[in-house]
DNA sequence: CGCCCCCTTGAAGTGTGTCAAATCGGGTGG
DNA sequence: CCACCCGATTTGACACACTTCAAGGGGGCG
């Protein structure tokens, strides 16, 4: 275990412990498991669609994402993954991988170490629990952004969802963050055309909506957008 | 448990026996589990949009969806529930559903019997792991959908999803099956507005694909419609 | 220097939405 | 048995959000 390995784990470490208090055998089931840390560079496949999946894996840094391609080439992103997200975390015998995932950035994944007890008190188990319901949160706002929201309607919502997101795992700062994706990426992932989310952009930097540019992302007015797509905070568990 | 309360049982049952083998004990746990059986008229909210959830449930006969509106009226079917699917299935401590449940036609429901051990090779558990991993496969093939396909490849690909899905549990009779939705229904599934809808079946119905009403769909050549929409057959699992 | 990817902009086309109204069908009450 | 009603389906005319096609510009990197 080397101090490279370990720099990026904070966000993820800080995520998972977010989402459920974590103790130090927790965390040193962490720290254990990053001796398997991998690095893959920008668009290499991390798992093709129906390759069978042999454990769970944590991703440290960098964005990736669920992808699903039709014959003629068109490109659906089905959900990104963000530092601190579990990667085929099925409970089925045989997970076989329902969909591609494709590294977005340079990215460093390492296994994901196993919770003591599935039943009793870990921590871990929970957050892995919690972190599988929070996804299928977020697939489901997807559904709801490509079937009933408008281009604006939908790039601001997903802006916001990646805030919230990167926040959890202490990656941005205030109303800033970082956002690597190209436009063709987002294009892919919002159901539109790569020109139609330029126009769309130009629309928010000209409204004072946002800050785009050099990777990162500036929201000038979290809460107005809010209003303005009628997005509601989700929950996930009982308080 | 009378018999009346037993008589959808056993296309749900199909189901979950065609997921993974069941065996006796297995079996009596759900009949055991039919004494909690419990009918919803339609149109019914099964479950409200961040309640809480006791347990998971089980669907025996009828359909329903999981549902999200936004404020100004849109509504978008997230996903649709048929004979033999489980409803609010989460694995967190104090799940909460991350949806609202709607009953669109009536429906019997009955609390989901508890596998025996999650570990060792109950079918149950097996069967419900992978009942789980076929909604997320529907819900991603819902995501591409959305974003990348036409209101016609839509349609399309929902009939044939509905085919295979109730095919599983019993309820086709070749390329027939039953479809008791409304052209409403299906527009805020396919994330259309229903007078598309209903043109986009007359379309269908004029180049000879399907057959649709009286609460029936007759797929005409289900090999050329998949095709024709580039659906692949799915693997949740290794053979 | 030159290439490639990404971003940007314009002009024209089209798939789907919107608005409005007619028809159909099944249930219900007189 | 008819009259009525109400939701579901159907159809037409028009509007517009988004796509398509095409071209140009900018920045990093070999």
């Amino acid at each position: 275990v080397t101090n490279t390995a370990l720099r990026p784990m904070p966000s993820a470490i800080a995520r998972l412990a977010a989402l459920a208090p974590l103790d130090d055998i927790d965390i040193a089931a962490l720290h254990k498991a990053a001796s398997g840390v991998r690095r893959v560079p920008a668009r290499r496949e991390l798992i093709g669609q129906g390759q069978p999946i042999a454990g769970a894996n944590l991703l440290l840094s960098g964005w990736a994402c669920r992808v699903s391609t039709l014959s003629d080439g068109r490109r659906q992103i089905v959900s990104l993954i963000l530092p601190g997200d579990l990667i085929g975390a099925g409970r089925q015998r045989n997970p076989v991988a329902t969909s591609a995932i494709l590294a977005l950035t340079e990215v460093t994944v390492m296994p994901a170490p196993k919770p003591r007890a599935e039943q009793s008190g870990s921590g871990l188990a929970e957050a892995y629990a919690l972190s599988g319901a929070w996804d299928e949160a977020y697939l489901l706002r997807n559904i709801t952004r490509l079937g009933r929201m408008s281009a604006y309607e939908r790039t601001a919502d997903l802006f916001l969802e990646m805030h919230e997101r990167l926040s959890l795992a202490g990656l941005s700062r205030g109303n800033t963050f970082p956002m690597p994706l190209t436009q063709q990426t987002l294009a892919d992932t919002l159901g539109l055309t790569t020109v139609h989310v330029n126009r769309t952009l130009q629309a928010m930097r000209q409204d004072g909506s946002v800050t785009i540019g050099g990777g990162t992302v500036e929201l000038h007015d979290p809460e107005r957008l809010t209003r303005a797509v009628d997005r509601r905070p989700e929950r996930v568990q009982l308080p």
